[in-house]
Parts: C-alpha cells; structure tokens; sequence
RNA sequence: GGGCACGUAGCUCAGUUGGAUAGAGCGACGGACUUCUAAUCCGUAGGUCGGGGGUUCGAAUCCUCCCGUGCUCACCA
C-alpha cells in the first residue's frame, strides 16, 4: 500500500481514538477527508484535511481537533512530524526510511506497480473511431482513436475487461454516392470519359478502387443500368475502404475487437425491433416539430413525422427518426445499435464522439436511458478538434479540393509514436494545436522527445554500470541498502513515484489518460534534473566507481523510474527507445 | 435565437470533483559541461483564474446574470 493510503488509515484510526473517548461523536460523514501532497512543498510532504471537515459537523474548532489527532499521531513510528496550519491542516514529514521502502516495491512489482484492480472485470464497451468508410481517416478521427484506444488499454490494466468497437456506417445515401463515385473511376479506368459530375468523393484515392474493378470484374460491371451491379460495386468499395481503414489504424497501434455494421442492423430487422420496443413504452409518437427561432433554415416545411420522446429525459427536443422520404435518419439505427450493446449487457458503456457531434450526445444519452429502463447511462466522451500547424501556419483543409491532411500523412511524416503522446497531452475536451515541425524536433520542446530521452539516458547509465561490473538485475538491485538515498532531491522524486498509484487511479476512473502523458514529463523533468546535479557536484552522480553502496541505491532508483516510465508510456500506447537516434 | 463546451502568465496549457501564498512548458533575461547523452540543467521576471453577484470556515472549481470564442440546430452521417 502506499504512504498516502496508509497515512490515511492512521488518521482515521485516530479519529476513531477520539470518537471512543467521546470528544467527536460517532456519525460524522468522511467521505471528503483526504490526504494529499500540499501544493507548497514548504508546508511538508503530506496533509490533511480532516479537521476541516470534521469540526463543523462535531462543532469543535479546526485547530482544536487538529492539535488532539496531532497529539495521538505523534506517537506513530512513521511520522517524523505533524504540524497544525493555516485554517485547520495537518502537515506531516515522513521519516525517509518509509518512502525508501516504495522503490523496493516497484522494483519487485515492475510494471504493474501502481495498477490495482479497481474494474474486477467488469465489462465496457468503447466505441470510437466509427468514421463512415467513405474514405481514408484523416486528422479529426486520429484524436478519437487515440484517445479511444488510450482509455482502452488504461482500464484494461485496472482490471476492466475492455472491447474496443467500430461502428461501420455502411448504409444510408453517402454509400450510395461513395459507389457513384467508384463507378466512375471505373468507367475512367476503362479508358472512358472521366465523370466529374454527381461524384461527391472526387478524391484520388477511389482512382485505384476503380482501376481494381477492372482487375477484379473486367468490364462486366459497365452496364446502364447501374443499380443491377451495384450490390457488387459497395460489397467490393467497403470492403477496400475498410481494409485501408483497418491498416491505417493498426499503423497507430490500434486494433479493434468488434466491428458492427449499421446495414446488418437494417438487415435482421433490428432497427424495426429497436423502434418496437420504444413503441411499446410508449415513447415514440407522431408530431410536429417547431423550426428553431433565429434559424435562418429557409427550406423549412412543416410536418407531421415521428419522434422520440426524448424531452422526457432531458433533451430539449423531441427527436425524429424518419425522414421525409419514409427512411430511417441517422439517429434509428444508432437506437438500434445502442439497443444491441444493452442488450450484450455490458457495465459500462463508452461512446467517443467528435466535438461536431456534441449535439447528438443529449438524445444517445436519453435512448439508452429510455432502453435500458433508466438503469444504463451512456458515457460520452468528446474529443475537440485538432487544428494543424505546418511552420506556425494553420494547414488549410478541405473535404471538397480533396486536400485533407490523413492519418496516413501524419504517420509517415510524424510517426505513431510521437502522434500518440502528443495528442494525448491535451485534454479531450480542449482544442489541440499540432504543429508538424515541433513534433519531429529533437529537443525539449517536444514532451515525446523529452520522456522518451529520459528513458534513454537511465539505458544508457544502466549499461555503463553494468561495463563496471556491476550487477543490474533488479531481484539483486531490490535487495540493496536503499538508505543510501538520502538527498532532498532524490527523497523527491521517490515521492513523485509514489504519486504514480494515484494518477493511474484518476485517470482510469475519471476516463482521462492525459493525466498519464503529463505525469511522465514532470518525472523525466525530475530525473534530467536529478542527473545534472552530478555534472556540477560528482558526489551526486549516479555511478560512484569508489562507493559501490550508494552507486547501488542509485541505481535502483534510476531503474525505478525506468519501470515507470516505461509502463505509462506502454499505456499511451508509446514505444519506449533506448537509445535516441 | 436555442443547446453543449470552453475562457487561467505575452503564447500553449495543467490544476486529483471545494482547500493553504494558483502551477508547468515556450518566449524574455542571467548562469552551468575536461559528461553516467549540454538532445540537458539551475535561477530571475511575469496573474484581478473573462467580469459582476451569490453559496461557506474556504471558490479557478458549485449557483446566477453578463461579455467573448468554438461546435451544433428536423428532412446528412
């Protein structure tokens, strides 16, 4: 257990103490005490705020409280000191000796140090990604995926038994269009006049899908009468859109457990099912909706159409789910999707979503509600938009010239590695600015470099003592007179490591795996500045070839780092280097 | 006009669901290598947390009203 946990249950055993002897009474609510590392390291290592939050409630004085739990943990064999301050915080120093023990602990736990089983293999479902496979992914898809994939990984070494799903949107009328397209690639490819008119993909990239028609069905496919081939043409375009879809994601590190395709939805009548049994509780029904005020959507028309309820569980609108033209909209077989995920009956379910898509989150998050009898929430995740940088000038792009910057772009120019833990040290929900140039620089101003260099340089130590005869295995190196490690700075950053439970903590529960890329920089920043100490005083060097027993306590620390370093950045999906190129 | 986000140092952003004197990086300025990788480090300067009001022992964080930015608004997906 860690110092933060264990400090914890010495502080409520001490209230306990108190409440035994009456001073507090017995019923008080402690959920909000918490022990933490101050914001000032001045005030000392760890503080609570217990008094705070147990004075009011037992009408005592902060200060009053805090001097009869300091009075009783004094006494601990583990805390050096305890201190009142400001408003009512404790403040405690740790004798070195028990945040000594930590680097023992990650030395025997490797890289599962700090990962404890918090989803006891409860289920969730992720879905991310789902671009329509009308064409490659391009830059916006890439941040779901990552960070879809991240949060993946991230809950399934909590202990979360994770599937990772695609939602392939192969009906509808941009299939429709996308195979227009193909069929005039085709034609093209036949050697006949180029048709530029009705094709909405004029991308280069539906070129070669027509030019492998020919190869794959000569030219039996030229027919007038397009829509008797058609079947053939989508199976095969889907299948070629899908195929590259899949290798690009895999290039990035990703693979997918599940795929399910919107038109097998159509196909075994699930869409119907779903509506039928919303139908049934009675939250579909046929009404008018009002144009929006301010919309300055001249073609409105009036209708009657059917809708779902959905203002019954929060939404401000009722939501409609045929169109004009008496076919399902995009929301029928989403509901029917959702239905499907329900009905596999998973713990959790995650959608990740664009932030274009932020107005579709309030009607999924009421139909899963509505199907699931109100015991499922769907949680949503939105990714904001990335914005491209090309030498501090914005990459322009745009769908229609077909001058879209792709996944596949990015990864032949950045590569994953770099693409993966650069998107991810933003947040989600924040606008992330990347800029091609920065992210292949060789130098600080690249967190990727910075973390991944930090790992390299503790290879390399590691090598050079392993060139003096010195034996690195870690079950010998755990077994070392750690107290060694005396310095400030490297007490320090033995209680950076002990933070590294906890981040992984928050991060798994609150879904956000920044947390994980931010945490590394502040590590590697303490380890370049803990190796720099030794350039100016050489008794702060990691090796000491004259004392072989602080060189040893060194070095278990280095490797300590290491493990850590390397297990988060195994998280973000980011392979760790050994030596910098 | 409605909905949903967001607004923190000159710039780019963190901030553990309400804790102490709000933190990093970049940029600026001043320093540090006969190296375990200077591809790095150390120091200094920089703030009315968009604004007002409210909730309480305590607010960047919660509520409310403004201001500003982004996304979005049946019959696309």
């Amino acid at each position: 257990m860690e110092i933060t946990n264990i400090l914890k249950d010495k502080i409520m055993l001490a209230v306990e103490k108190l409440e035994n002897q009456s001073v507090l009474p017995k019923d008080l609510k402690k959920n909000s005490i918490t022990v933490e590392k101050p914001k000032d390291e001045s005030f000392g290592e760890l503080s609570t705020n217990v008094s705070m939050v147990l004075a009011k409630q037992a009408d005592i004085k902060p200060r009053d409280l805090a001097s009869y739990l300091i009075k009783i943990l004094k006494k601990d064999q583990m805390i050096e000191s305890a201190q009142i301050a400001g408003p009512g915080f404790i403040n405690f120093i740790i004798y070195k000796q028990f945040w000594i023990k930590l680097i023992k602990k990650i030395l025997e736990d490797g890289e599962r140090f700090g990962f404890k089983n918090i989803g006891k293999g409860k289920t969730v479902n992720i879905e991310f990604v789902s671009a329509n496979p009308t064409g490659p992914l391009h830059v916006g898809h890439t941040r779901g995926a990552i960070f879809g994939d991240t949060l993946a990984s991230l809950l399934k070494n909590v202990g979360f038994s994770v599937t990772r799903e695609y939602y392939i949107n192969d009906a509808g009328t941009q299939i429709e269009s996308l195979c227009r397209s193909v069929y005039s690639r085709y034609e093209e490819a036949l050697g006949r006049k180029y048709n530029a008119d009705n094709n909405e993909y004029p991308g280069d990239y539906l070129k070669k899908v027509g030019e492998n028609l020919v190869d794959e069905f000569g030219d039996s496919l030229l027919s007038s009468d397009i829509k008797s081939n058609l079947e053939k043409i989508k199976t095969y375009t889907l299948s070629v859109m899908m195929d590259q879809i899949k290798k690009d994601l895999y290039d990035l590190g990703i693979i997918m457990d599940n795929f399910v395709s919107e038109s097998s939805l159509y196909k075994n009548g699930k869409v119907q099912e779903a509506i039928d049994y919303l139908s049934k509780l009675n939250l579909i029904y046929k009404g008018v909706l009002e144009k929006p005020k301010g919309s300055e959507k001249l073609d409105w028309v009036e209708r009657e159409q059917d809708l779902f309820k959905s203002t019954l569980f929060g939404d401000d609108i009722d939501r409609p789910i045929k169109k004009i033209d008496g076919n399902w909209t995009y929301f029928a077989p989403d509901i029917a999707y959702h239905y499907d995920k329900i009905k596999r009956n998973y713990h959790e379910i995650v959608d990740i979503f664009g932030a274009d898509h932020s107005g579709y989150t309030v009607r999924m998050k009421a139909v899963v509600k509505a199907l699931s009898s109100g015991k499922k929430d769907l949680i949503i995740k939105l990714c904001q938009l990335v914005k491209l940088y090309k030498d501090g000038i914005p990459v322009k792009m745009s769908k229609r010239a077909g001058t879209y910057v792709t996944l596949r772009d990015l990864l032949d120019e950045v590569g994953k590695d770099s693409i993966r833990f650069l998107f991810l040290m933003r947040k989600n929900d924040a606008p992330l600015d990347f800029d091609f140039n920065k992210a292949i620089e060789q130098t600080k101003d690249n967190p990727v470099f910075y973390v991944q260099y930090a790992n390299a340089r503790i290879y390399s130590i590691l090598k050079r003592a392993r060139s003096l005869g010195i034996n690195t295995e870690k079950e010998f190196i755990a077994k070392t007179d750690l107290s060694y490690l005396s310095s400030e700075n490297e007490i320090l950053i033995i209680r950076k490591l002990s933070e590294w439970p906890n981040i992984i903590f928050v991060s798994a529960s609150r879904y956000e795996p920044h947390r994980i890329a931010f945490y590394l920089y502040e590590l590697a920043q303490l380890f370049h500045g803990l190796q720099s100490l030794g350039k100016i005083d050489h008794t702060m060097k990691f090796l000491i070839k004259d004392n072989m027993q602080v060189t040893l306590a060194r070095v278990a620390l280095i490797q300590s780092i290491q493990i850590v370093i390397i297990s988060g950045l195994k998280i973000l999906g980011v392979k760790p280097v050994d030596e910098m190129l």
